[in-house]
DNA sequence: TCAATACCTGTCTTTTTAGTCAACTTTTCA
DNA sequence: TGAAAAGTTGACTAAAAAGACAGGTATTGA
């Protein structure tokens, strides 16, 4: 057998890791897009083309995938979340996070949707993750909006609205793609849609906040 | 019997427009929570207070349901969107706009949220009303803003990607309460929070689209 | 008052769903 | 190579789901 040219050399928890993460996938677009109560094993199963039984051998219950998957989607977030770093140029800092926030938009469609609709939800299953790590993150970025306040570098606004604004907009384009497909009278999103999104998103929160 | 002064004169229908009141808006919250599939018509059913026949009484199926919830919400929808009318100066109607969209979000964000729902989900039950009204009105509004970008009233600023901004900032704090919750270490979202997000985002709004 | 109509709902059926399990195949490594 | 471990899955069970329906009660207007 020639496994190590083709699939590599056999590692234990090589199979687990593909097996899982290919069910992971299936079951990030299916919750995405029905959310918990909606989303079915067996359709999760089709769409990864495995039995259902395979999906409880991997996970122990259907709440069980849904954490996994929330999980794993969480460490994306978290790669854009730190793109917002320190730095003595509100302009740059900004015109980075909002380019990172619509790439997001445009290469992780459904992550984002799958955590819009846990939100909407009332986000009973991410309390844990939202009372740590995210309250510590908008703590912090708060003060640098209010250093930056506070050195005439910007318009004396409430920090958390610019960040609300920019997380909406940004997140807007994955969000409800089809009332922007329907709106623009066309088929899909381009890569150049997304940069003109961010084009006139940067123009209008640096320029509205008085960033220059 | 004195009904004529408790319950006003009998009419035929008066208890079926009650009853199906009742049901339409235990549904709009069951479905804006849980989605087109998560619901159950179970849960619909305690949540009016009516047994689960009742329902079938009233309505054919649950699709029959959501197409009725849907189609009632949609009737507050155009109220707010006839608000961004035709008007010389381009500051109080945005200004207007805004604040019609932000009470709309603090008065009905269970309305808000079955449509981010529905439209997260690829708006398939939405399809309809998205190719006609909704596509007629917002041919209709580009072309105010084009006139304003001509009259040298605002920045030449693709007014697609300006009316997403508004609706996506506006909406935000209807569909994604439990992050701004937490994020500003609150029970719940006060009058005067959603007076200060609306005073925030015309700032940027306005003033991000040179309008003065 | 009294049919006619509208409204109500307990109980039932059928389908869908999550989850189990034992028999099976593949992979591993000593 | 061969036995142990890991992976696989068809067939099953129990619970929950949508919906049907018959037999009831309440409301209406003549």
């Amino acid at each position: 057998m020639t496994k190590s040219i083709i699939r590599g050399p056999y590692k234990p928890g090589r199979i687990r890791e593909q097996s899982r993460d290919l069910i992971l996938q299936a079951a990030q677009a299916e919750f995405a897009c029905h959310g918990f109560r909606g989303a079915t094993m067996q359709r999760i199963a089709e769409s990864a083309q495995v039995p259902k039984a395979n999906i409880h051998y991997y996970f122990t219950s259907k709440l069980g995938l849904y954490g996994a998957v929330l999980e794993n989607t969480l460490n994306l977030w978290d790669n854009v979340f730190n793109e917002l770093s320190s730095h003595d140029e509100p302009a740059y800092v900004l015109s980075r996070y909002i380019d990172a926030k619509i790439d997001f938009s445009r290469t992780h469609p459904t992550a984002s949707r799958l955590f819009a609709k846990e939100m909407i939800s009332g986000a009973p299953h991410l309390s844990a993750y939202l009372q740590q790590d995210y309250r510590q993150w908008f703590k912090q970025r708060m003060s640098v909006f209010e250093s930056w306040v506070a050195q005439g570098k910007m318009d004396d606004i409430d920090p958390a609205h610019v960040i609300f604004m920019i997380w909406a907009s940004t997140q807007y384009y994955a969000d409800f793609e089809p009332q922007i497909i329907i709106a623009n009278d066309t088929e899909q999103l381009t890569e150049q849609a997304f940069l003109d999104a961010a084009s006139s998103i940067k123009h209008i929160i640096l320029k509205g906040c008085g960033i220059h």
